[in-house]
DNA sequence: ACCTGAACACCGTTCAAGT
DNA sequence: ACCTGAACACCGTTCAAGT
């Protein structure tokens, strides 16, 4: 035997396939090393640890997004396109994400989308600090609402609780306390909630 | 010995402590013998397993939010005092927080905030599906936000690669990307992001 | 009813030893 | 340079046994 059986690569390679299949949690030394075919110790000589594997896992997930661009005629609707664009970036890798998240990586897991972001909120005339704001206010919304997302979603059921809640409502409310306790759309409150957004970030 | 060394309520007590000061992570059924003085096996009587005390605590956390209500004098104040203190008491009890995020139970933590705000935008002349919508989009903002937050301030350090990303470029766009490359008020831009939306929601 | 102790199957990590 | 094996200090959980 001449070649090494394992690499800083390889070994990068295979935790990330086992994080993007099933998570961070599953992602222990001693299932590294046999998928890897090798000794749990054997890792150790490539990664220092588990926290170093773990950080250069975040590294290779942010240094891989690719760029976000715009789309549409309006900056209003391209501004639009870039929250969209972002969300089902997210959307489209939710393991990796939470990796991103946990490690307080996210600010730099934003930064294409920012880019593009600062340019078209240029077009559409804010400058300087006004604009700015306005960029992170779009990403700040965007991004917690997919965090937000995930967890709603991951709620085991439907609580009844929630529904109940709204049953002894009168009057005018009525309406809107039976809209309440009816399950909802994310894509559109989504959608209607980011352009709300914009339209108030773009009027000042 | 005649009375019990520990009750289900004691345990859930000195569990919560634990969370509190130190994170979920550092609720081990082994220190949380120790911290009672009992063998670890001695828990397992009172709670099933950790799963379903870290289930329990849940609860607890849930059901005692209290009641949260809106201030001021026009609907659109009273819609963002109720955000800044939904944000508020997120923010107070953070490690509790991330115990009910990561168990799926968001939605619930939400309910006194809903309660709230289904008043205020029913009172801003939103009724059925379209204050419904309003309702979850301030609720999804203020929560997603605050998600975001705690990961950006988690954060190691500002990046240096933030700040030159913004450096090359010109004209118009030159006070923008200057903007951006500075750090910024988590508050003010809450506020401003906030009030933002409200507008653009109650404007239709 | 309430608690202990031994035991099992997992972890991450270190370190001397092998090739 | 690259990998192994033994060892250590942790986990959560089960179960028979004690009182």
């Amino acid at each position: 035997m001449d070649a090494p059986k394992i690499s800083r690569e390889t070994v990068l390679d295979t935790a990330m396939r086992i994080v993007e299949e099933h998570g961070l949690a599953a992602l222990s030394m001693r299932r590294l090393a046999a998928e890897l075919g090798v000794a749990v110790t054997g890792i150790y000589w490539h990664v220092g640890n588990r926290e170093v594997l773990i950080g250069r896992l975040v590294e290779r997930v942010v240094g891989r997004l690719g760029d976000i661009t715009a789309a549409g005629s309006t900056p209003e609707q391209r501004i639009l396109a870039v929250g969209h664009r972002l969300r089902r970036l997210i959307h489209d890798h939710p393991h990796m994400i939470a990796l991103v998240y946990e490690h307080g990586q996210t600010a730099l897991m934003m930064l294409p989308a920012e880019r593009a972001l600062a340019q078209e909120v240029g077009a559409a005339g804010l400058q300087g600090t006004a604009g700015a704001q306005a960029v992170r206010a779009v990403l700040h919304h965007v991004v917690g609402y997919v965090l937000l997302e995930r967890a709603v979603s991951q709620s085991p059921e439907q609580h009844p609780s929630a529904a109940e809640l709204w049953e002894g409502e009168a009057g005018a409310d009525a309406a809107l306390a039976q809209a309440l306790s009816a399950p909802f759309d994310p894509d559109r409150l989504f959608e209607l909630s980011l352009s709300a957004l914009v339209r108030g970030l773009l009027m000042g």
